[in-house]
DNA sequence: TTGGTTGCAAATTCTTTGCAGCTCT
DNA sequence: AGAGCTGCAAAGAATTTGCAACCAA
């Protein structure tokens, strides 16, 4: 978890960090994967997936799982909690719930809190929509 | 997501719930498995995956995406956090953590929630020790 | 009876990794 | 110069699926 070694930056971890920054929608790897490419169209899925996994490390995205095997990455590492869709597998921020009080968890358990996660889960208003028309 | 199809009460989907109930893990389906097979030596892991599927579709277990690609599950419906550990990736229950109120998100965007998490991520007490064992 | 379910094995999907050459620092 | 990084392709891990036989309702 923790690097020891000094990296460096290159240019398709600038452009990864980048990409990955431009956006709210919580891409996956493939998707970043997609979007370097039209700037780099060199860069290979395992160099993306490597340098996710340097940032990540590195404390400069969070790598969101949320439902099905495919990981999400975040660059926004301000404390905001997650909507996902049941359905359709979107993922929106939501803004405005406060941070929960984890002191407890090291006084009580002994646990060392880095950060915590609150994902709300349920049906997006275009997913409701088509589940219901007539009612 | 919404089976539609009636069910039936097999003894291998009997067994799964069963084992699942009666541990507090947050198994993998491969830990299910080679339990449930203490019991039942014919059954296969591609039908506790199925099991595994059909009983989340249907509401009675928790499909827990938390860190790494591998699904943990979880028989306990009662609203509840967890605290993840970074480095060996234990979940332990975390009691006490009051439910948030998501009312919100159905007036101001329309998404309608069905349940919630929250997760801790951080350090374990054994982790933490063998981690700085001079400190 | 019959349609959901099973075991088996192969297929899929997502992610990691070995390697030889390249490039930041 | 050299340690980290890259593209490529193959490997690996987790999960799903097609099929014929089976069995719960």
């Amino acid at each position: 978890m923790v690097r020891k070694v000094r990296t460096r930056e290159t240019r398709q971890r600038r452009l990864v960090l980048e990409t990955l920054r431009a956006t709210k929608t919580h891409p996956t790897a493939e998707w970043i994967f997609e979007h370097v490419r039209e700037r780099m169209p060199s860069i290979s899925l395992g160099t993306v997936y490597r340098n996710l996994n340097v940032l990540r490390d590195e404390g400069l995205v969070r790598e969101l799982r949320v439902n099905g095997r495919t990981a999400h990455w975040d660059a926004d590492l301000s404390p905001h909690a997650h909507f996902v869709c049941a359905t359709c597998g979107v993922i929106r921020d939501v803004e405005g719930v406060p941070p929960l009080d984890w002191r407890g968890l090291k006084d009580l358990v002994g646990c060392e809190v880095h950060h915590q996660r609150i994902d709300f889960h349920g049906e997006c208003p275009s997913c409701l929509r088509q589940q219901e028309p007539s009612n």
